[in-house]
DNA sequence: TGTCATTTTAAACGTGTGTTTGATAATTAA
DNA sequence: TTAATTATCAAACACACGTTTAAAATGACA
């Protein structure tokens, strides 16, 4: 395995683990078995690596989700809420299938990607990566078509709230489901149960 | 004004505005106008200032908020899920008469306690303050008998994350909607535009 | 007024940070 | 094989961090 690819491996679990801030490039070098130096030479700075890791997933994530979202879209038959969201399931979960605890690490550092570094790598990602976001509102759109653009710009945006904070304390979920309810979860399940909340929240009635 | 409100006040808008881990105590103390070993001695250390500053909030919100709670419970006539959520709003709002901001900076610093300094907030809270917790849970079970406590948990979980995440970027979505829809907004109008979204996703059928 | 506890202050401490350097090693191309 | 490019390495850089120190200032009370 190459430098570049143990530097980013190694850095996607201690950014998804303790955020962006909390991680230090020694700390990821060290554990990359890489010297101190390669993140600077291989990626230009602590800034850089970042946004690599993200594209990383999001240039493995974006096109099949975009192309799920659009054929939807296309479709004759209006689409239930609830089918819209499941479209992001599989996209999501296949990330398993490129490492080890892919899909929640993704979503892990999409969570950090919004609090860490204020902010600059949600303008990353959205300037980057347009056709998520503009697909997945026509898709809601045509879903709901009674919502007007605001509405639907707002419960987006709670809606990606929940699952980025849902994410970003997965393990801690997953932990206390366990003690307390006695409960052996998955990053799969708690995508399930996200999806009938966010969806009913995204068709609740339009108010007064 | 003494030293010690003068750091909190400091430390208040820095961390709300840039997380606690994003924090430095030289910026705290630079703008409260106060020598950088006032925090220390004042404080013990940084993690004791985070608790004291939420325990501010905490000790001015919990009263409140948790009779309100108990009021809904021991009434005799059943609850919807919109008036549970809307025994938050005003106990939050009156946040801004202690101080300037105090709502959504009060908001914006439970978020960072989700993220930054993996969770020992977190824990502090739930550990000092469960009596919020215990009755909003039980209120929400008036609301809504068919919900086992585990589906609470997860709907509360989520129901958090919204409300969390909306407000650590607060800020960002009143810019948006000013830039695209012309529309100006306050901390209030979110608070109420989250309700019904978060009502209708606690309240969605039990699945299978 | 003088004494004592409290508070403020400037300076330093030790440690950790991201980044840069210049030499050495490894790889590739001619 | 030689020359040129690319990659690795140990070491140092300059700076920022939270915390500690010991002296100076302040205030309360006798």
């Amino acid at each position: 395995m190459d430098t570049k690819t143990k530097i980013l491996n190694a850095a996607e679990l201690l950014f998804a683990d303790k955020g962006f801030t909390g991680t230090s490039l020694r700390e990821i070098t060290s554990i990359a078995e890489v010297n101190l130096a390669a993140v600077n030479y291989h990626f230009g700075s602590k800034k850089e690596l970042i946004k690599a890791l993200m594209k990383r997933y999001l240039d493995e994530l974006s096109p099949s989700l975009v192309a799920s979202l659009e054929a939807v879209i296309k479709e004759p038959k209006q689409p239930t809420l609830e089918e819209v969201f499941t479209l992001f399931v599989e996209p999501l979960l296949s990330l398993n299938k490129l490492r080890e605890n892919g899909t929640s690490n993704f979503l892990q550092l999409l969570g950090h990607s919004y609090t860490d570094s204020q902010g600059f790598l949600r303008w990353y990602i959205t300037s980057n990566y347009p056709g998520i976001i503009s697909n997945f509102t026509a898709a809601v759109q045509k879903a709901y078509p009674e919502l007007s653009s605001e509405e639907i710009f707002w419960r987006l945006h709670f809606t990606m709230g929940t699952a980025v904070f849902t994410m970003s304390s997965t393990e801690a979920l997953i932990d206390i489901a366990s003690n307390d309810f006695n409960l052996q979860l998955s990053v799969a399940d708690v995508i399930k149960r996200i999806i009938p909340y966010v969806a009913a929240g995204v068709g609740a009635p339009i108010p007064r």
